[in-house]
DNA sequence: GAGGTAGTTCTACCGTAGTAGTTCAAGAGA
DNA sequence: TCTCTTGAACTACTACGGTAGAACTACCTC
């Protein structure tokens, strides 16, 4: 249960599988051929070595694999994020928000409208 | 000027560093040696690489290197910490504290606290 | 000057992300 | 049946973080 971590490709390719539910090989490559260019079978082992870690799983349709992600989005946002804050925040969360308004990357006055947002109920679903 | 991005070795010799101004070789070993009991040899060539990649530099004292940070605290945390967001949250900086808020990392009420904090002034040290 | 010692450099290895060519297998079609 | 096509598996390579032994170098001391 341990690496949730995941590199910039393995990533890229989660949210193609997250937003389909499940794609075959094929259809995460085309997916993410305009942005990257990658050759299919680069996908393709990027999809087994995914698997081998335990973050996708696959089914076949024929001879298609059909690959599905095992791990949810708020699982890996959870476990990169508090590695993140681990390491550069020395486990303060509250620091990671400090930096971010300091640093300019959110305002101030948007801290109160999340506030508000949050404390007005639900989860936020993704867009 | 790119990578500023620090696995987690390099980024707790990078804390010694920052802490003290600059370091020999030895002290950074020693610094780190009760929580991770690593070899000299093997901060010698962690600091070796990280100023082939630009991110320390050193002067000689005797036979001794003494160590010195190049990219600050901040530097590096701009640039994880938006590496973070740009891959997890496309960007957009509200969504990584609405997420350490509905993950409970961090507390509705304690926005408001740093809302005042921040709008209050400077922008707080490192402990 | 020889030997010990402290400190750096060299070299090498493992694991993982990223990348992709080559090979293999199985179904489709002639 | 034989070949072609297609998709997965195998293999291999680069890069980098992490790890450390071995080799080299320059003092220091007897």
């Amino acid at each position: 249960m341990a690496r949730q971590s995941l590199g910039d490709l393995q990533h890229a390719i989660m949210t193609v599988l997250w937003e389909r539910g499940e794609a075959t090989t094929a259809a995460v490559h085309e997916a993410l051929h305009s942005e990257r260019g990658l050759a299919l079978t680069t996908i393709a082992t990027m999809l087994k070595k995914m698997e081998d870690k335990g973050v996708v799983a696959h089914r076949t349709d024929g001879r298609q694999f059909v690959y599905r992600p095992i791990v949810t989005e708020d699982e890996v946002r959870l476990s990169m994020v508090g590695e993140l804050v681990e390491r550069l925040f020395d486990g303060d969360a509250k620091a990671l928000v400090a930096h971010l308004v300091s640093e300019h990357e959110i305002e101030a006055t948007e801290l109160a409208a999340l506030r508000r947002r949050v404390s007005g109920g639900q989860k936020r679903g993704r867009s």
